[in-house]
DNA sequence: TCTCTTCTTTTGAATTATTCTAAACTGTTG
DNA sequence: CAACAGTTTAGAATAATTCAAAAGAAGAGA
């Protein structure tokens, strides 16, 4: 079955394989690295007659996170994105079209970082290249 | 009068200087560099006696943000934030307080960036280091 | 100053993205 | 296969922000 390595990977995760996680797991990850929002992956769904609600989507979405099955990314204050791309990397972001695209890891160099302030830790450092048509 | 410098300001940047401008402004910049957003600001206009509708706050926030006077700071999918400071510089955020902190322009180094797509040019790049309580 | 025109503000409704709730349902375990 | 715990669902609720129409204020000219 083609579905198998999501069930395993989901329990691995302390995820039930429920129909709709599976579902959601295939649409994710058969393809390479990916950046959906709820609504894109909802309608993906949809599309691919996979019947799942909506509040479902972001359940899922938010599991697989915390699960590291998925990471966040913030570009924009009003959207969520979400990756299947959970290794350290970066993004551009054409702001005019919504779209993400992924910078490799080793590609970007940050340095100088400031040590945070007392008793706080860095959890990450995001990198966002904003671009737009010239 | 106080108020002087900012009404020129708002005049330089092609706004007309109105009472609600002009008191979000006193506000905004009286103090030195500070992060806002616009619930906060409308209530500290509130507690300042100062009546402008939340509608005008956002109107304001975002006229002051084309005019150059702010920037707008994307750290989380859900709030918008807003910097008095306008110089190139990266951020701090405390994801469990929803606070930010400036860290200067020279302190962070980014190398490496790679040249954006065909027809796309880079308009900004941004840094947020997400820390958390060790 | 009066007035006209234009830009602003306001209130409240509308929108968008997301979360919550309670009930129905499904996966797992014994 | 029974029973419980974990899930899903529809729809209501919430949060942040925008929109629309009408009322109000600023600037220019008579």
């Amino acid at each position: 079955m083609k579905t198998h390595g999501d069930d395993v990977r989901l329990r691995a995760a302390g995820l039930r394989p429920t129909r709709q996680r599976v579902a959601l797991a295939g649409l994710l990850f058969r393809h390479g690295d990916r950046h959906v929002t709820a609504e894109a992956l909802h309608a993906e769904a949809a599309k691919a007659g996979v019947r799942v609600s909506l509040a479902t989507v972001y359940n899922t979405l938010h599991q697989f996170t915390e699960a590291r099955m998925l990471s966040e990314v913030v570009v924009d204050s009003g959207r969520a994105y979400f990756d299947t791309n959970i290794g350290n990397h970066q993004h551009f972001y054409i702001e005019d079209q919504g779209e993400l695209i992924d910078i490799p890891g080793e590609t970007i160099a940050v340095a100088g970082v400031p040590s945070p302030p007392k008793g706080m830790a860095v959890e990450r450092v995001d990198v966002v290249v904003r671009i737009k048509r010239a």
